[in-house]
RNA sequence: GCUUCUUUAGCUCAGCUGGUUAGAGCACCUGACUGUUAAUCAGGGGGUCCAAGGUUCAAGUCCUUGAAGAAGCGCCA
């Protein structure tokens, strides 16, 4: 007999024989198997008569083994589900000792997340780590089919760049030079000649430079991939090895940008809140259990998933750079000196002050746009003013930037003004600017860390526990 | 990288101004239990007190250095 996935099974009427497979969460009295098979966070429950079953199969059942049980769909007695499974036969396809699943997490107890880390390749096997990673898998979908819906080409940039132009952060090297044994030249430098590829190369900080060069001829295209930092960040909001989406358009402007950033982002979490409503439920209760034992001042004004609906039914606020730093100065923290660092035009904002205007002052997601162009990047497009570049960043409540995006430069001799002004050889970004030489035209684009999404879309506060492996540094086990 | 905190049983923690054999709850093991769902009841086993060095008659406890983890900051997504 076919194997029946529990969460079909729980949605079926009873009155049939079923098989269905799954590890065990929970046994109890020798008589009731809590079964639970990933396909949704419910188990079903199994009921046994231990008399029946040979001594080596009852004693093998505990918790963390793999079962085939295969027996009749009936309505439950007890009070804690609807329906339940009478077996009729069970099978051990994998035991796990308890003895050895006590030093587990598999153990049936609450755990911290610091040790649910630890034990990365086991933490799948939790109510908490099976609702984020199925809503991970939900967004990936939800991201793909909207860019779909929009008309726009998934395009799938390189992970080993010869570019090192973006200057998005410390990169890491790619070689298989002896790293005994290093090759020189005669200044002394590293042979980047007799390196595989004959030149510098490291992981991708970011496909954009690469997503520019195909809108500019697909029209709209978008990246989805790994990317890496080699920045020594110990925070809980950043990885070494996270996954961005980069959206690039062709023939849109800054004020496009925003409206796509917006839009995009109420269609994914709208999705999640379509489509997730288990897991959601879940972790809802879960945050709601943990502000139990928080202060009331530490607790969530809104619940996890008031937080998704008021973002998807509410405006982004838009404001620019100098409004930003105005309506900081005119602040209670600044005047009663509250802020540890400087509120100027010109000085990047601090995480202190993107919280005060997201969290405090407008409660809600914050575009900022029209930043001073020294704090920029060099691919952004200079405005009029000649002070300030087409970059704009989205703000969310408890994760700070979430989004980065800007209109790019796109006239040739503005450009190369900016890459020399920013001390990068024209040489390297050769094939960058030739899309400024042959048909130019506007565009735009932006760069979503994946991770930081599925943050606010769980309610998980460290980005460690919404990767399945994170890479952190000092960490790369599994 | 910086600041602060943490490291004691499988887990979460307690262990006072240094003092005899280091404790609790949960988990685990043994037994009981045919309507449980954080199952329950009785009994039992379980420790390199993160590492190295130092002070002291005596260190889980004090000092120094290091490692790992967490929160916050910087860099960003």
């Amino acid at each position: 007999m076919s194997r029946v996935k529990i969460k079909s099974a729980l949605g079926q009427e009873p009155g049939k024989e079923i098989t269905v497979k799954g590890w065990v969460r929970a046994f109890r009295s020798n008589r009731f198997i809590a079964l639970n098979d990933g396909s949704t966070i419910n188990n079903i429950q199994v009921v046994i008569n231990a008399d029946q079953l040979e001594e080596s199969v009852l004693k093998n059942i505990s918790i963390g083994a793999a079962l085939a049980i295969t027996g009749d769909l009936v309505a439950s007695q007890g009070k804690g589900q609807y329906v339940e499974v009478i077996a009729k036969s069970i099978i051990v396809l994998g035991t796990a000792d308890p003895e050895e699943v006590q030093k587990t997490i598999l153990q049936p107890k609450r755990h911290s997340l610091e040790l649910l880390r630890e034990q990365a390749h086991l933490r799948f096997r939790t109510n908490l780590f099976g609702a984020i990673f199925r809503i991970r898998h939900a967004m990936t979908y939800a991201i793909h089919n909207y860019f779909n819906e929009k008309g726009f080409y998934n395009l799938h940039t390189p992970i080993i760049t010869g570019s090192d132009a973006e200057g998005a952060g410390e990169m890491f090297r790619v070689t298989n030079l002896p790293l005994e044994n290093i090759p020189l030249t005669e200044e002394g430098k590293i042979d980047v000649e007799q390196d595989f590829f004959g030149k510098e190369t490291n992981l991708t900080v970011s496909g954009q430079l690469e997503a520019e060069l195909g809108a500019m001829a697909l029209g709209q295209v978008y990246t989805f991939g790994p990317t890496f930092r080699a920045e020594n960040s110990n925070t809980s909001r950043h990885l070494a090895e996270f996954w961005m989406i980069e959206p690039e358009v062709a023939f849109a402007d800054l004020k496009d940008d925003m409206e796509l950033s917006e839009d995009f982002m109420k269609y994914v979490i709208q999705y999640a809140l379509d489509n997730c409503k288990d897991d959601l439920a879940f972790l809802l209760q879960r945050e709601t259990n943990e502000d139990k034992q928080k202060p009331q001042a530490e607790r969530n004004e809104l619940n996890l998933i008031e937080r998704l609906e008021f973002v998807v039914s509410n405006s982004f606020e838009r404001i620019t750079y100098t409004e930003a730093i105005e309506i900081l100065q005119r602040s209670k923290p600044y005047k009663k000196k509250k802020f540890k660092f400087p509120v100027e035009w010109g000085v990047d904002l601090a995480s202190e002050h993107e919280r005060f205007l997201v969290e405090k002052h407008f409660k809600k997601p914050v575009i900022i746009f029209d930043y001073p162009k020294e704090i920029k990047a060099f691919y952004m497009r200079n405005n009029d003013d000649g002070k300030t570049v087409a970059a704009m960043d989205v703000l969310f409540p408890g994760i700070g930037e979430i989004i980065g995006g800007s209109q790019r430069e796109e006239r040739l001799n503005v450009l190369k003004e900016k890459i020399a002004d920013f001390n990068i050889e024209e040489e390297h970004v050769w094939w960058y600017l030739d899309t400024r030489k042959f048909g130019t035209a506007p565009h735009a684009g932006f760069g979503l860390g994946f991770e930081r999404l599925i943050m606010f879309v769980t309610g998980m506060s460290n980005i460690k526990d919404v990767i399945p492996f994170p890479r952190t540094p000092k960490n790369a086990e599994f």
